[in-house]
DNA sequence: TTTAACGTTCAAATATTTCTGAAAGTTTAA
DNA sequence: TTAAACTTTCAGAAATATTTGAACGTTAAA
């Protein structure tokens, strides 16, 4: 497969499978993009290779920062702010989960422990819900504490833990 | 709290938790409402419960039945159909991790291998896409397989799992 | 200062997804 | 058969998410 061919098979599918995991197309895109240059890209680059708006590029631009996946860079010289991704598949991985730890499962083990002190006359309901939501939470907490071990983890650790399964 | 406004707190947080991850919001608040229900509900009563057309309704159980979440049940002496979800939450993540794999994982594996036959003249640009891809699909590989490990496992597995994280 | 070269913002346009409700289909009991 | 009680489908409506582009900031060199 042609290099120009492959680069942009792999910008859609990233983009894809960002749009199936809530994030959105043009994000994932400007991502992949970055993943595969070989220099620092501009806004202006971007905006040509992915054919987006500036506005797009530059509001998923900061939002990939903020995600902590994509840093800015300035050249000697030059006026202009440059972009990269880091290529470190397995940082990669572990910045993506911090994340959406933080971002999403935090929130809904806040919610479920607040569920515990439920009451109510439907005495059967109450017990039903109060063991669903218990083990809810109690299952929460340990894919919670599970992902803060491996976000905070060296590749050693991953390998060794693949070892044992 | 209240039981009704903790059973309203929960369908609402599983909604949203489920729009974070890119399953539609009635879909997940079905699933809830089915999860603290006491008894099998027919699509009359989601309707009523969750202020949601026949349609939107029916829809949505076929896809919760499609993911294998969901059943169908029948009372005798009824002609109506009940849905029922399955209480249990370690099923459940099995379940939902078994078809995300599915659904998701192996598409993009899928990807990435076929990118790996790729050729041109840029030869520096050509074995960085090399490099990244080939990482990216060996990561994307061993989680895949930790997902079916977990798929296929019982709870004591987990259990022996967590104890050496 | 002024001005050119950028970066940022956001209201409006567009695209996408979800939802509704009525019509069509199906099943069962009489 | 017929008819009542349900389920399914789907075109259009509504809601939501994304994208654009032009106006507005900002910076730094002249």
């Amino acid at each position: 497969m042609e290099y120009n061919e492959a680069k942009d098979r792999f910008i859609r599918a990233w983009g894809t499978l960002g749009a199936n995991w809530g994030i959105n197309k043009a994000m994932a895109q400007i991502h992949a993009l970055l993943l595969v240059a070989t220099e620092p890209l501009s806004a202006e680059e971007i905006m040509e290779q992915l054919q987006m708006s500036r506005g797009n590029v530059n509001m998923n631009l900061r939002a990939l920062m903020d995600w902590g996946i994509v840093k800015k860079e300035h050249k000697v010289g030059e006026r202009k702010e440059f972009f990269t991704a880091g290529k470190d598949v397995w940082e990669l991985a572990k910045q993506v989960s911090r994340e959406r730890r933080r971002r999403e499962i935090e929130p809904i083990i806040q919610v479920l422990s607040e569920l515990q002190n439920v009451s109510g006359n439907d005495k059967k309901a109450v017990a039903e819900f109060k063991k669903l939501t218990s083990e809810l939470y109690e299952f929460s907490s340990q894919v919670d504490g599970m992902i803060e071990k491996f976000s905070k983890s060296d590749q050693t650790w991953f390998y060794k833990l693949l070892m044992k399964i």
